[in-house]
DNA sequence: GTCGTTGCAAAGCCTTTGCAGGGAA
DNA sequence: TTCCCTGCAAAGGCTTTGCAACGAC
């Protein structure tokens, strides 16, 4: 049986405080402000643990590598910012996966990465 | 001044002969039926420098690591069949980019992958 | 002959794994 | 007390780099 560690629970809130997929580096360091001792073998291991357990999803990003984010919010795609060099979630879909690929194919899923300026950002240019 | 040798020579040809996006071992492989010695240390720089020279580009496949395809094949996106497991490329793009993301995001770029069954394997069912 | 290129091996990243000690139940 | 979980360090993949020999020009 899986039990409650200070650290996992350290992980969670991590993910529940950034409502956005986060990398390695922002989980640990994140992570480490409610338990110092963090330990990236133990992020890891926790990290494939909630991917089985189906609490987190991975996101290869095409730049930043692996990113991780909560699962259970319905189909949405990615935004990378380049000012502020965040991925943000956007709700909704515009693809119609119908019409994306020539007939004969048979289109079961698919990921969309868009790239450009966040509101923020593009309200507020350093 | 950069010189032609038969290695380059031969990734290029690897590239203009499979017209899809290639990975690492199929570069070796393939690269190797021309040349025996090619090695992998020489295809990770030659790969590198097509890219400097704009001759390729880089695809990071969510479940296959780094594929690379030759570039100036205008804007596409990519379709994994996971039947034969090639990656292929579509041409054309049904997205609006304009309507992709909220108000006041400025979108610049974007990637599609398509997941789902080819249209070779969807009509030869093995 | 020059010096860009290659093959080999070692070194770098990121991620996973082995192991002994520690802590949740 | 049990045995899951952690920290540490070592080991795996994939990619890059140092170096001496090679070969295009």
């Amino acid at each position: 049986m899986q039990r409650k560690t200070t650290q996992r629970t350290a992980i969670e809130q991590v993910f529940l405080n950034e409502d956005r997929p986060l990398g390695i580096e922002d989980i640990l360091r994140l992570g480490r402000t409610q338990v110092e001792s963090l330990n990236q073998a133990t992020v890891y291991r926790n990290l494939k643990l909630l991917i089985d357990k189906g609490w987190l999803k991975q996101i290869n990003h095409p730049t930043m590598g692996m990113l991780y984010e909560r699962s259970g919010k319905g189909h949405h795609h990615h935004f990378h910012c380049r000012d502020c060099n965040r991925v943000l979630e956007l709700p909704g879909c515009s693809l119609k996966q119908e019409t994306a690929a020539p007939e004969g194919f048979i289109v079961e899923d698919h990921t969309i990465f868009l790239f450009g300026v966040c509101s923020s950002c593009a309200a507020c240019p350093r």
